[in-house]
DNA sequence: CAACGGACCTGCCTGC
DNA sequence: TGCAGGCAGGTCCGTT
């Protein structure tokens, strides 16, 4: 479910009614995610004040003053602000509940996602340690990218979703950058020029900071912290669209598998 | 190292 | 209506 721009809008989204609060009671109904929650999570943020919710790729961090809460959304992961009384759905797993019950629901249908505690500085938890840079940052460009591609024969595509070399870009949003670079996603990496490259960092920031503007993509069952779906995937030029035409030149989209992936791309305006 | 496939898990859709 | 099969927004890990 959530790329970078859906985890930033629920970061944008939980922030503002948690930011300050002080936790009160963890209540943990599923410990087993893709790691299994740790026993002494409560303990460990029990009557913490939290200062901060940031985002580093596709993880979300609390911050506090004796450590890190690290939350991921995996593939179907959701957060919702909401009251103890509210009543549970299905795959309500974990709920963070303050001192003024407000509570952060975690919902993980597929339980791909992770609930962790960092004690050290987050950023050298293992998780986080060998993450490649920010996408939206100045650290990302062409320049990097090119030279992270030199002597790779996987696909570009596959490249550019590896969060070891950038974060934030998945399955979604890899197709639909390389669209607007005009590069086809199943080129070695190795052998794209840098020109081709600054094409597409800037391609990748481009629809990385639109998708968030628009609130991320919703295609079945993303919604931010009040329940409601992004609208981005109005504006999803291949993704998705096998068999129908190109929106610049009416060839009918590509559907191919790269790495295990669904991928998408137009044969005449990609090169 | 790099490349690849499998693994984790549930829900939804299609086709028989 | 039931059931099997395939697919889904992520990413770590083991094997070659």
């Amino acid at each position: 479910m959530p790329e970078l721009p859906e985890v930033e809008t629920s970061r944008r989204g939980i922030e503002p009614h948690i930011q300050g609060k002080r936790f009160q009671t963890i209540i943990v109904r599923q410990p087993r995610l893709r790691w299994p929650i740790p026993a002494d999570l409560a303990t460990c943020l029990s009557g913490t004040v939290l200062d901060s919710v940031q985002r580093r790729g596709k993880y979300l961090l609390l911050t506090t003053a004796n450590g890190t809460l690290i939350l991921h959304l995996g593939m179907s992961g959701n957060l919702r602000i909401t009251q103890p009384d509210q009543a549970l759905r299905k795959h309500d797993h974990v709920d963070f509940v303050f001192a003024d019950d407000t509570v952060l629901r975690f919902n993980d249908p597929r339980k791909f996602g992770a609930v962790l505690w960092s004690a050290e500085p987050v950023t050298e938890h293992p998780l986080l340690a060998t993450l490649g840079p920010e996408p939206l940052s100045a650290d990302f460009d062409g320049a990097y990218l090119w030279q992270r591609g030199q002597k790779r024969s996987l696909a570009i595509k596959s490249l550019i979703m590896d969060s070891h070399i950038v974060v934030g870009v998945g399955n979604i949003y890899a197709s639909e950058a390389l669209f607007i670079a005009k590069v086809q996603p199943n080129r070695a990496a190795g052998e794209i020029d840098l020109q081709e490259y600054q094409r597409l960092a800037e391609a990748i920031k481009i629809v990385l900071q639109r998708a968030i503007e628009q609130g991320g993509t919703t295609l079945r069952d993303f919604s931010n912290a009040e329940g409601k779906p992004g609208y981005f995937k109005q504006a999803l030029q291949v993704y998705g669209r096998g068999g129908q035409p190109c929106l610049m030149c009416a060839e009918p989209i590509q559907q191919l598998k790269i790495g295990q992936r669904a991928s998408y791309y137009c044969r005449v305006c990609q090169q």
